[in-house]
DNA sequence: CCTTGCTGTTGAACCCAAGTCAATAGCGTG
DNA sequence: CACGCTATTGACTTGGGTTCAACAGCAAGG
């Protein structure tokens, strides 16, 4: 005996603040879009999960993609907020302490991370420019102080799959958390030094005659 | 004085072998997706530029994404085909040639393996499947014959952190060329060797007493 | 040469979710 | 208490993915 569909004591509309509305929504679409692929994701559902029309959310941005590349940056910079070495130690540890603190974040925000090292859509410029950016800020943070000039092409190759082994190992261990964390850091600590070294015991041309090839 | 539309002599149905139109699309596909974002591909140009009714590719592939994720794993097939080391070499020269091979067929179809490479769809299940696969795959070939037992947590991370570094400094290469393919391949070879050098030497737990620690 | 059947192919209709816009309502201020 | 600013709404438009019943090329059998 439904006697009347009693409205839900009408959703009062409430007046948020600019900016702790654009976080709030920003927080959701973190969720959701972790959860689910980009398109799966529906603004309809979206807004009236944070009780709000979909035109409010088109109010702060521009384009769903415009509000997937925000949520990106958001987590972009959460994660790198806590890479920030200590100006005072010495090269080595300030790239072990960096490492060991994108661990600590990886770890305490996993399934953001992860999402964030997938997120590219379909070759989207925006979403590929931000992860690009983060990795860029995340490198000049490790290295900064490291008597590196401007990098010439090898040892950006170096830098850069770097990182990339970087990602992927921290996605993998994420998943798994097979090995402690210092065991992982310690790996890929390790793997940039013996890289750099490799570098600059042979920058010129044909260094190795490292061993006999059949030709 | 258009005397009548002249209608182009009636586009003829041309009616085609299954496989010929299928893989007529997905060579289209690629095409267009390497140079346009996901969402910016609309099925309606596509197939008018196959001169083929829209309905027509739904006939051969379910939904759009079906068809991006067909398209990315023929691109991925052809990329994996060339690498076939050859079994009767020695472990370290298969991985060579295995990586050599790699980095040859990454130079010839540059724009498709960076897309490949890019490819997520805003965290996809299905794309994602495929890329994890091609990885899989290659380091299985590259690396058969080495003496590695079903890998332990530590070589997992680093086996697939390799692959990141293998990705990622092709596509920073691609873009570039600063160097000669071999560099590359060296630098590539030379960082898994060292790891695996690095991993046998101190599978235990704690085999480091190599620097003094502050603590 | 016509008929029958199989299958590649079409075109229009359908439907859903992104995006638009004029109107509305909360809240501070004089 | 009136006024104005701006956050917010809800109905509308639009575009492109998806569906489907009908069509047409081609081969085989009569």
């Amino acid at each position: 005996m439904p006697p009347r569909k009693q409205r839900p004591p009408r959703p009062p509309r409430q007046r948020l603040d600019t900016e702790e509305r654009r976080a709030q929504l920003l927080a959701l679409g973190l969720e959701r879009f972790t959860q689910a692929p980009y398109d799966a994701v529906s603004i309809d559902d979206l807004a009236r999960e944070a009780g709000v029309s979909k035109g409010l959310l088109f109010h702060y941005f521009a384009s769903k993609r415009a509000f997937y590349v925000a949520v990106l940056r958001a987590a972009a910079d959460e994660l790198l907020a806590v890479v920030v070495p200590d100006e005072s130690l010495p090269p080595l540890e300030r790239l072990e302490q960096g490492v060991e603190a994108y661990l600590a974040a990886v770890e305490r925000r996993g399934e953001a991370y992860v999402w964030l090292m997938r997120s590219g859509i379909g070759g989207d410029p925006a979403v590929h420019q931000v992860v690009e950016e983060t990795r860029q800020r995340f490198l000049a943070r490790v290295l900064e102080g490291l008597p590196l000039g401007p990098p010439p092409p090898k040892l950006r190759l170096l830098l850069r799959g770097w990182i990339g082994m970087v990602e992927a190992a921290s996605v993998e261990w994420v998943a798994t958390r097979a090995v402690p964390r210092e065991e992982l850091r310690a790996l890929l600590v390790k793997a940039l030094a013996d890289g750099l070294v490799g570098l600059l015991a042979a920058p010129p041309a044909e260094p190795r005659g490292r061993r006999a090839r059949k030709k």
